[in-house]
DNA sequence: GGAGTGGGTTCTGAATCAGAACCCGGTCGG
DNA sequence: CCGACCGGGTTCTGATTCAGAACCCACTCC
């Protein structure tokens, strides 16, 4: 239901990051990663590929590259505003992961932070003021 | 936050659905598109590239290959529940991709089917019966 | 029996991946 | 002041994967 043939935005999204990797490294900067090494022996991503990856997510504004000391000059990967707004992606694939994908289960919970409970994702609608599934959603044209 | 080290839920989940054509082939079922050349034309993908993601979906269960009719046979490729349940993933690369991907907006908005508001996705946390951001989520050790 | 249709497979070359090795500026220990 | 080390890369090399065009084949329709 999203969007009409030849869409591009989602296209030029999964451009940025629809490959294996992106999302990972962004799952990894939401736990905290920072540095290039970290990111290479948590995601065990061969280095030359963790370099352009780095840089496009940089180039589009997902992460940004800043010095935390000179001498010797140190620099860390961080999340953007934007970068951060791709958690409902990453918790989406968690979620799906979990009840669909087969494999080991995650060692993780994701819960909500003031009181612990796992977390549920959902579609809400505002003037309804309901939460619904995926059968509930429609496409419609938009005015250009 | 989501997961530790080296977890591989979402890993495994990435190698099915992480390329740049296996989501889009999954937000094209979704608008009704069941047909190889139907996936080739809205795409714009190649043939012999169709064949193997649309095998590797079927292989993971998010679609399923059923004939439609007989002399001369004809199959066609829908999406299984757990195909239907990407969704979740599908709308929130699609929200992202509108707020901050750049790029031309797409055409059609996403709404809720019963009275055509625009639907928002959220994080619902049941006990607390509120909606929350991507800032309150933790992640917590599961035991084995 | 010739054209058309659905659903592919087989060729090519170009781009991308993965890994190991190497590099380079700076700092530290002796 | 010399060698080892660390963070953050780049450069090589081969194995996959991508993309596109062309081809194939069973079947139907005219």
């Amino acid at each position: 239901m999203p969007g009409s043939p030849s869409d591009t935005a989602i296209d030029h999204t999964l451009r940025v990051v629809g490959d294996r990797w992106s999302i990972l490294i962004v799952r990894a900067a939401l736990r905290g990663i920072r540095r290039f090494d970290d990111f290479c022996d948590d995601l065990g991503i061969a280095r030359p590929i963790l370099t352009t990856r780095l840089r496009r997510l940089v180039d589009h504004g997902v992460m940004t590259k800043v010095v935390y000391q000179e001498h010797p000059v140190r620099h860390e990967y961080r999340l953007t505003e934007a970068g951060i707004a791709l958690s409902p992606v990453l918790v989406a694939l968690v979620r799906w992961s979990e009840e669909h994908g087969g494999g080991p289960a995650p060692s993780t919970a994701l819960v909500h932070a003031p009181c612990g409970t796992e977390l549920e994702q959902a579609f809400w609608c505002r003037r309804c003021r309901t939460t619904f599934g995926p059968t509930a959603i429609r496409g419609v044209e938009r005015e250009a």
